[in-house]
DNA sequence: TAGATTGTTAATCGATTAACAATC
DNA sequence: TAGATTGTTAATCGATTAACAATC
């Protein structure tokens, strides 16, 4: 409920690729940008990004554009890059072991405790340090090891079912890539991964093209 | 270039959400269905919904509604559903290996013929049927297999060497879950998947949560 | 200071919603 | 026929772009 909560969801969803190229740009040893010069690394116009960034404050500074560390710094709180989130994983097939095995997500303060599933044939196994456990523990686990997000990378049936597991163990986001459409709490944050979906749209597009 | 060409692309993605659906109305063996009703499944209005289908024709009927089978089958069509495409992966790591397994999109009609990769230690390994092969074959591979579709799955710094490989070897669209923005000529068709940008919204709403 | 570029207001554009005549 | 619901036009809303005064 703080100050951005008027922010709209297009604006947000812009924020991390500015993230993304400001990081690129500190790799670069680049100190300064300005809106026109992030206009042609995004896409997004020189006026859109200077709104964008106005939503969370005024970062910039006029005749010079804005300073590439603070301005990473700073997206990187709002989009709470900043903190360090608890994750647990039910379904422990390839995608779950794809989404333990990234490092990517570690380096950005997501680290993934454990892996449930319900097969017992793969229960005990590790990915990297971390085990697939059975899911009689997993509400225990997620109290005891203050797990903030869940995420569900089961077939699509079971969807519903661990996200009530989530709900009542007290989750607070859910990350789910079942194609599936879960209910959830209206305090509980929930973001889908569509993934056929994107598959559709990118079989629209070829089939426009051909025709 | 055919007569939806100028169809907005907020409505284009919508519409997999409403093939899903008409898809669980077929199962349950629901055939007739109004807006309103759709409106309830979807989360869309009404009206929205009507006008969205009214950019590829009137498929309705007043004081009916829509035939589910129907309108599942156009907007399959829409979407390209009715084709089969031929696809590839490079990068088998579990991503890949995620994307070879999952039979939904088999199901769907996308086809994974091989899976390439540089790593000596996995070439020549199979997924299912799927063999991982080594690099130095993948352009002959796509040009005799008639490969539409290249899927790029590895790291981000490999994204876009793997990206002038599927152009120089003519695939039609590239899917990419790479978090790197690649560039491919006008013609070809980009769908990208963006997890990290999925999981920082995620986070940006946890942290607003708790604010 | 002069030049550059932001922050912000106003204008435009596009997408969503409302309303209702057409019609099954 | 009467009731229901579409297809479509008009009204509203929100997002993007343009413009420019403020200011570093």
């Amino acid at each position: 409920m703080g100050k951005d909560n008027k922010v709209s969801l297009t604006v947000i969803r812009r924020l991390p690729k500015y993230h993304r190229y400001l990081s690129d740009l500190m790799d670069k040893g680049i100190s300064r940008i300005s809106s026109q010069e992030l206009s042609v690394l995004t896409g997004f116009t020189a006026s859109q990004i200077r709104q964008d960034l106005n939503n969370f404050g005024g970062f910039g500074q006029q005749g010079y554009g804005y300073n590439v560390e603070d301005l990473q710094r700073e997206l990187g709180k709002i989009l709470g890059l900043d903190q360090r989130y608890n994750a647990v994983i039910v379904g422990a097939g390839n995608l779950g072991q794809a989404i333990a095995n990234y490092r990517g997500f570690e380096d950005a303060g997501f680290k993934v405790l454990a892996m449930f599933d319900r097969n017992p044939r793969v229960i005990g196994l590790k990915i990297r340090d971390i085990e697939i456990k059975d899911m009689e523990h997993i509400e225990d686990f997620i109290k005891k090891n203050n797990v903030e997000i869940g995420i569900i990378t089961t077939p699509k049936d079971s969807a519903q079912e661990v996200a009530d597991i989530y709900v009542k163990a007290g989750v607070k986001g859910v990350w789910n890539f079942a194609p599936a459409d879960i209910n959830v709490p209206e305090d509980m944050i929930l973001e889908n991964v569509r993934l056929n979906e994107s598959l559709f749209i990118l079989s629209y597009f070829l089939k426009a093209a051909t025709k």
